[in-house]
RNA sequence: CGGGGUGUGGCGCAGCUUGGUAGCGCACUCGCUUUGGGAGCGAGGGGCCGUGGGUUCAAAUCCCGCCACCCCGACCA
């Protein structure tokens, strides 16, 4: 380079090939008689989702393997148009791109706990000397180490780094195609600050940055506070985009403006009080295991007088096995009121990286007596509900078959070891944040996950820079992921009508759809205006395909949900063309002389791609 | 991992109950006609019937094992 007029004795021939071979380059057509590109009629029966299934039947990707998917030309135009997008708004906010294996030895992972901790969710392998390795599914480890090997002074601080790159989990049920898979797309950047306040402000830029992009990829999104998971770390949030079909269900106030994910969803604990209660009673209360029938008896019987029990008034103890990772199962008993389940998803989260399963195995356990457990006295871990409060008075088991005992008081008859959050929550359920509205639920794709990290990675490797006081500095991190083939499925679920898929115009696979209607030279005429169409900078699909009818050309066209379609078919004699807006369904004819700058008015500006 | 379901050409399915060596629609190839809303006629190509074993003269079909996939629950971008 730089040197090239070197060649200047070069034929001239060969120079106007060069030219012409670069123009080719730059202007994109996509011939669909020559595409690797089979539209479905049929609906794919695997699929249940509506971005599963219009994706698969578009032509966009195709399953290759159990929660694995091959990106067909035109799925792979959209994840390259989201990527890009992710791209240029991490280099907006300073973010450094660079690319780490996915094959990765198991050290780092062992120093931060995460072999273990991850446990089946990682996909592991040994090498032909038996060492272990695995496929890494994120990449905190990695990128602290390399910050820690290449930084040594403040002054190379802040630092944010990104990468888009392949992870891998070993989804215990990979399914609805793109949105949960084995294999996936993702997009993570870390920041590396040397105070809490410059890990604050990055956290901010990255959010900032993350709505940005959701905004151009036309997703709508709410931001939850979450758990961390297996991440570890303090502060998170979820970015959700609505969907009927997400996974995640959250909360939010009809008063003010609080949202959470329903594991991470805090129950207010009433004020403690002091107020005098009778004394602890037991009561016979034979056949009741559960608490439906324990109310019917109590009122029945009235029990303490009262002929008003509810299930608000009892207090449930659910026996659970903890799994530590790594480490013995343990037994613990939760307390929630009586009207409540154990939700287990929250109570997961509550015990991260733990997990949890009911327990079953009452045998062993003979004073733990199954429908009648009570807290006092118990001998096994306990952990109640916030409602559980100090000086609240329980109807709950005697821990003795078919009795039961009113008046036990939180504080006095027994004392937990703790609060847990794993009461599911309902809607309706008054507002931890304002106290005065009520929770209402919803349904959400994860689609990112934002975390301040703070120093667990830092720590584990001791990575320490020196202060401009001479004196060593640990850095303090955040995490920042999104979901980027996951992201074209979220976006195909919002996008979407009863034809097919309806692009956001940055994400489409190009700008405008040419279909050439079938007649004598009305293929050829769309293949000119095609080319004038790239030359003009607009990256054009165009349908020059013999022998196939109009009417499955257009259902294709709907099917592929590009932005823009321009027909050339009966009106081509005049001298006009008809231009079809994918998304409100407008039709009118334009003239072709008038067809490219008509586009490119409406057209988004691609001069970054 | 627990529960339910399904495995027959690229896609959607029938055949299995009552064994006799595989069929339909779409897609694909060729010819003629058609050509702005999933065209018509004719002629074709393509299937180890998930897999291993068993019963039988004979297995897609009956019996046993295994595997895979999909859906519903516990994990996460």
């Amino acid at each position: 380079m730089g040197r090239d007029d070197g060649d200047i004795d070069a034929p001239v021939d060969n120079r106007m090939f060069l030219s012409e071979h670069l123009s080719k380059l730059s202007n994109m057509i996509l011939r669909m008689s020559t595409m690797l590109l089979r539209t479905l009629r049929e609906e794919p029966v695997e699929a249940e989702v509506p971005s599963h299934r219009l994706l698969l039947r578009a032509g966009y990707i195709r399953r290759a393997a159990p929660g694995g998917f091959t990106w067909l030309p035109l799925g792979k135009l959209v994840l390259d148009q989201v990527t890009r997008i992710m791209r240029e708004e991490m280099t907006a906010i300073g973010g450094q791109e660079v690319s780490f294996p996915s094959l990765l030895p198991r050290e780092a992972y062992d120093l931060s706990g995460r072999w273990t901790e991850y446990g089946d969710g990682i996909f592991t392998l040994k090498d032909r000397r038996g060492a272990d390795h695995l496929l890494a599914p994120t990449h905190e480890e990695m990128f602290t180490l390399l910050v820690q090997d290449m930084t040594s002074s403040y002054r190379d601080y802040p630092l944010t780094l990104f990468q888009v790159q392949t992870k891998f989990r070993d989804e215990a049920r990979p399914r609805a195609g793109l949105l949960r898979g084995r294999e996936f797309l993702m997009k993570d950047s870390y920041s590396f600050d040397l105070s809490e306040q410059g890990l604050i402000e990055a956290y901010g830029r990255h959010r900032a940055a993350y709505q940005r992009i959701f905004e151009r990829l036309g997703l709508e999104h709410t931001i939850v506070s979450a758990m961390s998971g297996a991440m570890g770390g303090s502060a998170s949030e979820e970015f959700l985009a609505s969907a009927e079909v997400g996974e995640d269900t959250f909360v939010g106030c009809t008063t003010c403006d609080y949202a959470a994910n329903t594991e991470a969803v805090f129950t207010p604990a009433p004020p403690a009080t002091d107020r005098e209660h009778a004394p602890l009673t037991v009561h016979d209360t034979p056949d009741t295991p559960t608490i439906a029938a324990l109310v019917d008896l109590a009122n029945a019987r009235a029990l303490d007088g009262r002929t008003d029990w509810t299930a608000a008034d009892t207090l449930k103890n659910v026996v659970v096995t903890v799994h530590h990772p790594g480490k013995e199962d343990e037994i613990l008993v939760i307390g929630v009121p009586g009207d409540r389940e154990v939700d287990l998803k929250r109570l997961d989260a509550a015990l991260s990286p733990a997990t949890a399963t009911m327990f079953d195995d009452f045998a062993s356990r003979p004073e733990l007596v199954r429908g009648y457990i009570g807290p006092q006295g118990i001998k096994a871990r306990y952990l109640a509900d916030p409602r559980v409060a100090p000086g609240t008075s329980w109807l709950t088991g005697a821990n003795e078959p078919g009795r039961h005992a009113t008046s036990v008081v939180a504080g006095r008859d027994f004392t937990p070891d703790g609060t847990i959050e794993a009461a599911e929550v309902r809607p309706g359920d008054p507002c931890p944040h304002c106290g005065d509205g009520e929770l209402t639920m919803r349904r959400g794709i994860e689609i990112a996950h934002i975390f301040q990290l703070g120093r667990r990675y830092t720590d584990v490797f001791q990575v320490d820079v020196l202060g401009a006081d001479g004196k060593p500095v640990r850095p303090t991190m955040g995490c920042y992921g999104i979901g980027v083939s996951r992201a074209v499925a979220a976006i195909a679920e919002q996008h979407h009508d009863e034809h097919g898929l309806v692009w956001p115009d940055e994400v489409a696979p190009a700008d405008v759809h040419v279909i050439g209607a079938g007649k004598d030279g009305q293929i050829e005429a769309a293949l000119t205006l095609a080319t004038e169409l790239a030359a003009a900078g607009l990256r054009v699909l165009v349908d020059d395909r013999r022998n196939i009818s109009a009417g499955v050309k257009f259902t294709d066209a709907e099917l592929i949900g590009i932005p823009r379609c321009v027909v050339v078919g009966r009106r081509l004699p005049d001298g006009y063309a008809e231009l079809r807006n994918r998304r409100t369904g407008d039709r009118r004819d334009v003239a072709l002389t008038e067809m490219t700058s008509e586009l490119l008015s409406a057209a988004p500006d691609h001069s970054q791609k």
